[in-house]
DNA sequence: TTAATTTTGGAACGTTCATTTCAAATAAAA
DNA sequence: TTTTATTTGAAATGAACGTTCCAAAATTAA
């Protein structure tokens, strides 16, 4: 019966993330999102209800295409140890590849908007949890391979690591040069030797 | 001859800074500014040109005071390691003491504005190599005094305690458990001994 | 006390903001 | 082909934005 939807929605997302990821969500208006999509006015608000929305949309459609991004690379990783070198790479082939890096939207996005809009801070907190539950398996499988030391609990490495990439996220936005880069990821590492 | 400016610059100054710190450069208003000041608007203009500027101002204001008052604390530490670790104690107290930490104003603002704005990139570049040239000293110091292991060039360490810098005041953000912040701190400085 | 100079208060500027409205166009089902 | 549901286009909404304006108040030097 209806006229269906003919715009590409998973497309739509994509550029509209774009620049959120690269103005963030305030400096980012309504016109800079119809000028990216193409899709008029009545069509994005029509799909998406508000601003407010498709910028949470956006968040949940970039953390499950960021975690499918890592999960594709550290499956080749031939072990835990190798698996935490290789979330650096990830992140480091990302800032090289843009000659202005935007950063991580999420970290970015913690910066801008926590603590001021709630669905916004329980999607950090839901992320943080999920982000650590996942880096505290990593270091735990690690440890009994006898490759991360137990100086520290896989706990307590989990949230070093956590802290790390956030900061080797907001790093990459001034620093572009890859053996500085290196030089973070392996000092990183190394700790866990 | 004239009438002086009869407000407190620096307390004004002081004002406006928080509402930026909390709500970032592009979420707050002039109506916010004007409000939390209890100027008016044209006493705003007359004094400091437009919201742009009056940012600028904030930020080096910012830069400066916080570096004095990392200076007054580092005074107290007995050797050079123990300023590094001293300096993640005054963030940790500043984290637990707000309810809701807003995180720092310079890396919020690098997330929110680097590579957008060449007088705020200028302010961050500037800001990125004081910090590193103050943190490689630091470190080069705790060598000498073979506090600091010589694994790594002090100039190394010291990107790798700004990266971490970063991280850890993005992550008190979300997380102000003291045990847990203390757990990152000595996770970071373990690396060095 | 007067003259000179600046800060104020408050309104107004034009623009841009997110969002709404509604008729016209569209397309699938009947 | 007609009906039905939905997407579109384009204009309009009112509120908020950063900034400007100007007369009135204020203050100090002469």
């Amino acid at each position: 019966m209806p006229k269906v939807e003919t715009f590409n929605r998973d497309l739509v997302i994509e550029q509209v993330t774009n620049v959120f990821h690269d103005k963030g969500f305030n400096a980012t208006s309504m016109q800079d999102i119809v000028d990216a999509t193409g899709l008029n006015r009545s069509s994005i608000y029509n799909s998406f209800e508000n601003k407010h929305n498709l910028f949470l949309e956006c968040l949940k459609t970039y953390k499950s295409r960021s975690n499918n991004h890592l999960s594709d690379k550290l499956s080749t990783a031939s072990n835990s140890l190798d698996a935490i070198a290789l979330i650096f790479d990830v992140y480091i082939e990302e800032i090289i590849k843009n000659v202005h890096d935007k950063g991580c939207l999420i970290v970015n996005c913690a910066s801008e908007m926590a603590n001021h809009d709630v669905s916004i801070t329980d999607f950090l907190f839901k992320n943080q949890s999920d982000m650590l539950t996942f880096l505290e398996n990593l270091v735990s499988k690690g440890q009994k391979e006898q490759l991360i030391n137990t100086n520290k609990s896989s706990k307590e490495y989990a949230l070093y690591l956590y802290s790390s990439i956030q900061g080797f996220r907001m790093t990459g936005i001034l620093i572009s040069d890859k053996p500085e880069l290196e030089s973070i990821k392996n000092t990183i590492i190394q700790t866990l030797i």
